[in-house]
RNA sequence: GCCCUCGUAGCUCAGUUGAAUAGAGCACUCCCCUCCUAAGGGAGAUGUCGCAGGUUUGAGUCCUGCCGAGGGCACCA
């Protein structure tokens, strides 16, 4: 519709050239937006106050040629130039009501889109190392990745949702030597427990399992445990694939899954890691200073170059990272969105900076970042800062067990995920219209309702009739209702577009209060079966998009609660 | 010290890529079920958009500086 009305605009403006009313260099696009306020029609737009200046003219002046110069459509009821040079357009009853009919010939399909044009998107997110429970940060990320992922599918993108972590290293060591110290029977008071160690109940969880020799079945890793103290590195394999399993069972829970595990240490096995140094070495963008080997980032805007390899001969993080995001290229990925807690975000500079050193063909600003910033968990108006299992911080699993699925996913994707948020676990839980998750469903149950309360009435009802009846719909309240309606499938596409999921999860609050007022406002099941009909549809069609935009989300649509 | 993010109603947050009197919800005061689930709705009240400049016909939105909150600044991952 705005590309219609865009359209209109655009041809207007071409007459007046031709009139020599304006000058020759005109915009190829002109903005359209839709009103905040009904008074000021469906979609406005601000030509005129862009114009004006090149035009010489004032801009209601310029406005109202423009107007006249407008062709006729009848999808326009009316035009009017308000405020500083407005042009505000009202739609035709039937046009605006015509969504009600896409949305029930479209119906799960409603909102979607081939915007990505089949193209191949990866989004890497959680990426939580092995070592303890999921915790809420992971669960934010978790709950944002995955609502990307689904936008990313309903906007015609071929999805990848990829978990990256690592099977070694310093912490897993520790991790290693935490559970160790366990099956020995020591715990974190006693003095010959590993420094740094992982104190949480969880590891003598992991060690009674590793020396009962139980077998662990992880997503992608499968081992039994050897029982035998002494060999750290039977120890090591049996812990990560203990607490990966730990974490599926976490993210199952939480309704995430992934198609691919990538493990850090197959960079190594494989030569990746060795060949991304070679290929930055030939590009010629390294130096050796002091012993150790180092990029010079500072040439891609880094504020200070990178060391690649130590001086004693092991290599930093930074380079496996660099090599894992050009295997990901390598991979195809047109693009990449790689969702990080904020205090990773000095990884961004320095990765992109890599690829640039690589001269690889990859674009600058390659790949996406979605940062989130630190979730704060309240209770009884405190902050909850511990869990009993993982011992130092509250857990996606704690949130779960108490809150429940679908509130956790709202709550932690609602928020823009570069703002801090606060989880406050009381409103979470209420189950009062407090609650946005409960106000949101509570309106798709009620539209369910309307159609069990039309079958106790005995009454028919079928979409041609109510398809051909849709002009009964003149209140205001069903009118702001058919606009919110019509919005969904940008609404849809600008957060796919912007890799911001809140974007629905605001949307879908504003339809529901439309609901409610609408349904407290308006019977819909009258005796009167055209109007009837109507409205069933204009419920049907708000269900049917609640159902879609929640799906979104993650979050269910109970058809009662 | 440098870098990133944030600062909007008492509280939790939106603000459609620069537009028309800045919006919701909660909390507060009143009101609405012989009526499709009141897990709902209506009315009222609520703001120097952190501060100060700048760009623009127009700034909550863009630029600069300052203040405040959080995070990051290793030959640790």
């Amino acid at each position: 519709m705005k590309e219609q009305v865009s359209q209109l605009i655009l041809q207007a403006l071409d007459t007046l050239v031709q009139q020599g009313q304006l000058p020759g260099d005109l915009p190829d696009r002109v903005q359209i937006d839709r009103t905040r306020d009904p008074s000021h029609g469906d979609l406005a737009s601000n030509v005129a106050l862009g114009l004006a200046r090149a035009a010489g003219k004032k801009p209601r002046e310029l406005a109202a040629l423009i107007c006249e110069a407008l062709p006729q459509a009848g999808f326009i009821a009316r035009t009017e130039i308000a405020g500083p040079g407005f042009i505000n357009f009202f739609l035709s009853g039937a046009s605006s009501q015509a969504v009600i009919q896409r949305i029930l010939e479209q119906r799960e399909a409603f909102g979607t889109s081939r915007l990505g044009e089949g193209r191949k998107v990866q989004v890497e997110y959680v990426s939580a190392n092995p070592t303890g429970p999921l915790h809420v940060g992971h669960g934010r990320g978790a709950a944002v990745g995955d609502c990307i992922c689904r936008l990313l599918q309903a906007t015609g993108w071929n999805v990848t949702r990829e978990f990256y972590y690592n099977d070694a290293g310093q912490q897993i060591t520790n991790l290693a030597l935490s559970v160790q110290a366990r099956c020995k029977g020591l715990g974190p008071g006693d003095p010959s427990w590993p420094e740094d160690g992982y104190r949480g109940d969880y590891i003598e969880e992991v060690a009674r399992a590793y020396l009962r020799g139980d077998r662990i079945d992880a997503t992608d890793q499968h081992v039994s445990g050897a029982a035998d103290p002494e060999d750290l590195d039977s120890i090591r394999r049996f812990a990560v694939a203990y607490l990966r399993r730990e974490q599926d069972l976490d993210l199952q829970a939480f309704a995430v899954h992934f198609d691919n595990y990538f493990l850090e240490s197959s960079l190594y096995d494989n030569g990746e890691v060795e060949a991304t140094v070679q290929r930055l070495i030939e590009r010629g963008h390294t130096y050796e200073l002091d012993g150790a080997l180092w990029l010079r980032t500072t040439d891609f805007g880094d504020d200070k170059d990178r060391v690649m390899r130590k001086s004693e001969g092991g290599y930093t993080y930074f380079l496996p990272d660099v090599a894992y995001h050009l295997n990901k290229w390598n991979r195809g990925f047109v693009r990449v969105i790689n969702e990080q807690g904020a205090d990773h975000h000095s990884t961004v500079t320095r990765v992109r900076a890599g690829l640039q050193a690589l001269e690889s063909g990859i674009p600058e600003g390659w790949p996406d970042y979605v940062l989130h910033q630190m979730v704060t968990v309240m209770r009884d108006g405190e902050e909850v800062k511990l869990s009993k299992r993982a011992g130092s911080y509250v857990t996606l699993r704690d949130l779960i067990d108490e809150v429940g699925r679908d509130a956790t996913r709202y709550f932690l994707a609602a928020r823009a995920a570069n703002s801090q948020l606060t989880f406050d676990i009381n409103l979470a839980m209420s189950q009062s219209n407090d609650n946005p998750v409960y106000y949101i469903q509570y309106a798709h149950a009620r539209a369910c309702s309307v159609m069990r309360r039309l079958e106790e009435q005995g009454w028919e009802w079928t979409e041609e009739a109510a398809l051909a009846n849709l002009d009964a719909l003149t209140e205001e309240h069903e009118k702001a209702l058919l606009r919110q309606l019509d919005r969904y499938p940008e609404v849809v596409a600008s957060a796919a577009t912007s890799n911001e999921p809140h974007g629905v999860a605001t949307y879908l609050r504003e339809l529901a209060g439309d609901f409610h007022t609408c349904y407290n406002a308006l019977k819909v099941l009258v005796e009167e079966p055209g109007l009837r009909d109507a409205r069933i549809a204009l419920s049907e069609a708000v269900r049917q998009v609640i159902a879609n935009g929640l799906g979104l989300l993650g979050v269910s649509a109970p058809e009662s609660m």
